[in-house]
RNA sequence: GGAGGGGUACCAAAGCGGUCAAAUGGGGCGGGCUGUAAACCCGUUGACUUCGGUCUUCGAAAGUUCGAAUCUUUCCCCCUCCA
């Protein structure tokens, strides 16, 4: 008899490849087990790519067992080659510690739990990495790991096919992630590792470390690379990430980017990150034949997940004003602006840079020329226009860039 | 350390003394069609502008020249081969 967790995540269609999976299930048959994930700290906010393994931490809590976050402190001053061309600006200390307080809230936020088994643990690897020996380091670790079979490795082969160079220090990464699986095993009794499936090289070196070290069984399992129906990486997109973190990117934004999935995609992303359960999910894709129907829902549950019932029904609401009422919703970005500034007159264009709603002036004279730009929706093709009171209706003006980006600036 | 090749805008890649704010493709942005989708079509893609122009940009600095992305020198970085 296969094991819930395990079933969920291969219905759900997380499961990219594993270890041991029959071993794995046996095992979460018997007992409530810890898995792991480590995470980059190169930023200040994880992006929507790092979201199906989170939701499998989450998965993990819902079937009674108990994720650990590892925020890689110490792997981020090296930085991990894989799946990366070019080796990655290296971070100070300083810069990483604040990345990590910042990547923590949103786990915090996710993986939200009162039952106390399955509070998630976060760790730091800075914590063990750092105060590594180097001789004693190669003589333990160092020495299970050869060179012929770390140059097989795609996160280096890759690379050196590719002629981008490689450093050694970069090269090493894998070992200390192997490491870090080690440790966790040891300290924590941690058994499983995930990640991505570019990870599936350094997650395989710590359960072969970990065997040769203790001869002990760990496991390792990979989620699928989400490409996206237009061929582009999930997260990935040009016009910026989509960041996790609620001050780079809001819940409405956040909303709007799930509104605005490709129909070819939706069905999957409800499985992918909502917590609609696999029977719902089919039922309502036999009942609902309105596909934005299902994007409401999808963006809605995914928002929810993130940020919570209260935002995400905000943003279902604000999106529902703006674009089905064409109203003026009092949940778009808001500018707020002197009225004595208005009496005298302000530059439109002038307004909107200074409020970063544009970058330059140049891009708004684009867009006008475009026919791109609305006040209170009519189009505006005049940049020498002055904002006086009059132009305001009650107080409040309204801005549309495109059909998309809506703002509102108010007389206060 | 030696020999050769190379660094051009968000990316790839042309240009190799003036006609270069820099071809072309991708991406982005805006418009049209639609459904806040896809595909397709059109426009646009350094900044500022009194819309006449002005200013900054082709790895960095210095130089030659009336004029440099293009030529010279030095420096930095990357790649290949040899050691």
């Amino acid at each position: 008899m296969k094991n819930k967790f395990i079933l969920e995540m291969q219905s759900r269609g997380y499961l990219n490849q594993c270890t041991d999976l029959e071993k794995l299930s046996e095992i979460c048959n018997k007992k409530s087990i810890s898995g792991y994930i480590g995470f980059d700290c190169t930023a200040s906010s994880l992006h929507v790519g790092s979201l199906l393994q989170i939701m499998i931490l989450k998965l993990m809590q819902k079937h009674g067992h108990q994720p650990i976050v590892l925020l890689g402190g110490g792997t981020t001053m090296i930085g991990d080659p894989s799946g990366k061309d070019v080796t990655r600006k290296i971070l100070d200390q300083k810069e990483i510690k604040k990345n990590i307080q910042s990547i923590k809230k949103v786990f915090i936020k996710i993986l939200k739990t009162s039952d106390k088994k399955t509070k998630p643990i976060f760790v730091d690897n800075a914590n063990w990495l750092t105060k590594l020996n180097y001789i004693d380091f190669l003589r333990n670790i160092g020495s299970h790991f050869t060179l012929n079979k770390m140059l097989t490795f795609d996160s280096v082969k890759l690379r050196l096919e590719r002629e981008q160079s490689l450093s050694y220090m970069e090269f090493n990464y894998m070992i200390l992630q192997a490491y870090d699986f080690l440790k966790l095993f040891e300290k924590k009794n941690c058994v499983l590792q995930i990640g991505g499936s570019d990870q599936w090289g350094n997650i395989v070196n710590g359960v072969e470390l970990i065997r040769r070290k203790l001869q002990k069984e760990s496991f390792g399992l990979t989620t699928p690379l989400i490409t996206l129906a237009s061929g582009a990486k999930m997260g990935k997109t040009e016009k910026g990430a989509i960041w996790l973190n609620e001050n780079l990117f809001s819940p409405y934004d956040y909303w709007q980017f799930w509104r605005n999935t490709d129909d070819r995609d939706v069905k999957r992303f409800l499985y992918f990150f909502t917590e609609i359960s696999q029977s719902e999910i089919e039922h309502l894709y036999e009942k609902e034949k309105n596909i934005n129907k299902l994007k409401i829902i999808l963006a809605s549950e995914a928002t929810k997940i993130l940020h919570g019932e209260i935002a995400s029904k905000k943003a279902e609401q604000t999106a529902r004003e703006t674009f089905k009422e064409k109203g003026l919703s009092s949940n778009l970005p808001e500018i707020k602006i002197k009225l004595n500034n208005i009496e005298k007159g302000i530059k439109l264009i002038d307004l909107l840079t200074d409020n970063k709603i544009f970058p330059s002036k140049s891009e708004i004279r684009r867009v006008m020329a475009n026919n791109g730009l609305k006040i209170n929706d009519v189009l505006m093709n005049d940049d020498k226009k002055i904002l006086r009171p009059n132009d305001f209706k009650e107080k409040v003006l309204k801005v549309s860039y495109g059909k998309k980006k809506h703002y509102v600036i108010k007389i206060i």
